[in-house]
DNA sequence: TAAGATTATGGGTAGTTGTGGGTAATTACC
DNA sequence: GGTAATTACCCACAACTACCCATAATCTTA
């Protein structure tokens, strides 16, 4: 049972195999609409792991991009980073993606992978990396935090 | 009889079974509003108990974390966390709702489960634990509680 | 008070999901 | 152009989950 399409929550602990594969959860897929034809864009996360977005969300993406000015140096490194690493993934029948080479290296990932929803999009994680960072940020950046949980109302 | 929709109140001693499935106290269902689809969203409460909003209240808060942009850091960590460990959860013909097994444990419930109605949302726990939390809450916090005084009138 | 309805709890079963591996088609490389 | 490596697609199986029915205790109502 899926809430809101094209959202994503939850954490799965989830196995790399000798392929690079990754299952997406059941969930994720259930909660996708039909435009996205299976089909996600897998890129570098802002953290060290990968972003997972569905397409129909990804080509919101690339429109935004389209409409910042390469005049401006900023821009231009933006918009690079940003498509430089993304790339298409349809998952098999069994509702598995299959990621780059480069992309695991960049997260670091190997056996074990955390997929976590982040409401538009996934995140694959190596879970070491994941606990660092989570910590890292809280020491960072306590009171920005408290700011935000106090806007909205958990 | 309800006094108000989606609204929760009182405590319930119902026992956990060995498929990871609680009662939703009749009442509660009955104060839902057919919108939530007999759906509630589970997750780690901020105590060591577990949170439980019905589905409309939910939605709120993912559409507050919809519009938090990933380019700043704190914002992952915030939608990360409040994401991270929620699920959607319908409860069968019999009002059950099901808790995921990472919950229970980190709830640390057993067979006992202590439901408690907090107003718009409702909360799970060891009775153990709450009694604990209870204690340091008073003892810690009887100025904090001076401070409310000012902003609500009982 | 008695009958009926509702509620809390237990368990069975069919379908779904996650994971591993095999084979054919495609691509890259000498 | 032939060979090796890679990729895409398919099948199989074990574990799990959602859904169904059963029963006893409690509450409601006539």
């Amino acid at each position: 049972m899926t809430l809101t399409n094209n959202t994503f929550t939850g954490e799965y602990a989830y196995s790399l195999d000798s392929k690079g594969r990754v299952n997406v959860p059941a969930k994720f897929r259930q909660s996708l609409t039909e435009d996205n034809e299976n089909t996600f864009v897998i890129t570098r996360g802002m953290d060290q792991c990968i972003w997972v977005y569905p397409k129909s969300q990804w080509l919101e993406i690339e429109s935004s991009l389209r409409s910042l000015s390469s005049l401006s140096k900023i821009n231009r490194a933006f918009v690079r980073n940003t498509a430089r690493y993304a790339t298409p993934s349809t998952y098999d029948k069994q509702g598995r993606i299959t990621l780059t080479p480069s992309l695991i290296e960049y997260a670091d990932l190997e056996k074990e992978a955390l997929i976590i929803g982040m409401v538009n999009k996934i995140e694959i994680w190596n879970p070491y990396y994941l606990k660092e960072t989570d910590q890292q940020s809280m020491e960072i950046d306590a009171a920005a935090y408290d700011d935000l949980a106090d806007k909205i109302i958990l």
